[in-house]
DNA sequence: CATGAATGAGGCTTCATTCAT
DNA sequence: AATGAATGAAGCCTCATTCAT
């Protein structure tokens, strides 16, 4: 029935991600974003199944065309040490970018309902899957530990750069994610990294 | 005006986690959370504010009675290696304990309302302190690289953990949190080790 | 945001008028409203900004047309003494009309909120200006006494009317109110007049 | 059941006024009454029936001490023109001393329920029993109309005071109101007059 | 006599979704 | 395809009154 392409299908995502960062996820409702979208209410039915599918789809369209890109570039790059670095490089430009995107991804949408949530769960795992290939590139180079558990270093990274992000919103954005690319580049690098150090021994 | 203390106060905060755990934070209303503490539903404005007041105070209970039994506990450790051991332990243990808290602090609460998130956060403050205390630690006893950054350092420790215990709860609790205390601690120590390494150089 | 005009606007003042009357102020719910008008009660909300505003639309709708009906009406009468009679006949038949109309607004919506209240009073201030207006000519045509106060004249003359009318709904319009415009007409015009003058005579 | 007497009796009435004056008659709950008046909120049952017993009750024990004195102070005037303007006076001057007693008995009473309203209106039919009297008296004295309606002029007197008040009130006690007792005598007797008379003069 | 903690019924309002035009 | 007026379910909170102490 949801039609999900064509102009108005993107004038309507893009009126949500401006209305939600606007307003907030509690102050979002259907009437407002089609007013932003210059549409009528009902016309939003006529592209997406109901609210929850706008959220997902507003997620789902951003991230995975950032994800997309990522993949795409990681794969030009050789070593999985310089990977990781432009992931982290790609997660923070991204975001940095486009601040409203940021608000909206990282706050907002997290308020959103089970459904919701479970949706933009699933659009993650890709982005997960991604984590996952490089820290097992590194571990295949020998540049990493051989004993990694590849989920729980996923989960790290995945965990540091969520916060890393978050943090930087809550505090209104004051200073520049890029300029920590580094210092969290090493922390993970030494953190997985498979030379002497055993810290705990 | 709130009494905030008491047998009923308690009694209150425990339905609130029940039935949130087992409902979901958008199904549990006044009602259900009195008729789960068997009080009256207007027995809850005797003890609380309003109903935001009460998720706070959840959270706030929960959340302030263990970062004080964790200072308390990390004040008895004498190397930061070691409290960051310890601190990895507290943080799993007490989840893993009671599955329902963590449900509810880890998944419902965050789609609460702006006015609980905020509340939420400030407790928070005073955990991201007690990271920050150790990561200072270890710097002093120059286990930990005299070029960290405390507050990048302490979002990576954070944000793992969180996302480590959330990932858990997704899925279903399948396997022991306490079983990854090690790999963790280890990619923490070598992350921020003052030694060798220096993958980037 | 509100609409405040249109077919069902006055389907829902005159449902409210009817509940009101037969239930009384404090047993007429927003739901009982809607089911006497045939609408949903959230189209109550398409045309009003809340309760308030239905019940001061009310009270502005009725009395408004009211009033601009008697300042026409009056504008057709020479002298201050016949506008007068003709202001109590208009006040006595209006509300005689409509024993509805005069039981809500002489009797429920003084019980409202302030708020309410607020809102009746600044529209009464226009009923307010016509008196003073047949007090002022009565006083150029030298019929009424030059020293009169009009303020204090005018809320003879109101206080007057007002209360004749309450008792009357509280007597269960038993009698006829225009019945009694002769004797208080010729009880306002003795009272205001220069001299001996028996207007009525 | 109820005692209706004793010293906590007039607390309540006292504390009742003191609390309806300041913050209106929809914020004066049981509990500030009884906070007011330093008992316990079931000390209230102890002495009233219920709430609107209390309210019914101060208006009583206000307006009857009121009424008896107007009784006995006009007892002791000779004709009905003067007994009537001491009327206007001890009207005025009841009010005028006591604003908070004003402001409750006037505006925030008359926001009450039905039952309550009625209680107010079986007092006052107390008072209109002493004007009835005085209009009654000017007849026989042949210096009011023979052919005048006693009930008509009844609620001309009472409506017009009663205004008054009111209006003085809403001007927030701006004026004094002893200031129109002359011109309000004036416009009652010249209203009521067999011929020209003209009382004041 | 006095207390005050506990009770629980009741209503205004929002907003995602539909469907006649 | 597009509109937007209409729908109606659902929940937080207040406060008069009670009764065990």
């Amino acid at each position: 029935m949801a039609k999900r392409t064509g102009e108005k299908y993107e004038a309507i995502i893009d009126a949500a991600t401006r209305v939600i960062a606007e307003y907030g996820y509690h102050n979002a409702q259907v009437s407002k974003i089609a007013r932003e979208a210059k549409v009528a209410d009902g016309t939003i039915y006529l592209y997406f199944e109901n609210k929850d599918d706008v959220l997902i789809s507003l997620f789902s369209e951003k991230m995975g065309a950032f994800i997309s890109r990522a993949e795409e570039e990681l794969a030009q790059v050789d070593s999985a040490v310089d990977q990781l670095y432009k992931l982290i490089c790609l997660h923070f430009e991204h975001l940095e970018k486009d601040h409203q995107l940021a608000i909206v991804t990282q706050i907002e949408l997290r308020q959103s309902n089970p459904e919701v949530r479970k949706g933009i769960g699933e659009i993650l795992k890709r982005y997960l899957d991604v984590i996952d290939g490089i820290v097992e590139k590194g571990m295949r180079e020998g540049v990493f530990r051989q004993d990694l558990d590849v989920r729980i270093t996923r989960r790290m990274i995945f965990g540091t750069l969520d916060e890393t992000v978050t943090s930087w919103i809550m505090k209104d954005h004051k200073y520049r994610l890029m300029d920590q690319v580094d210092e969290l580049h090493r922390l993970f690098v030494n953190g997985m990294g498979s030379q002497r150090n055993d810290a705990n021994a």
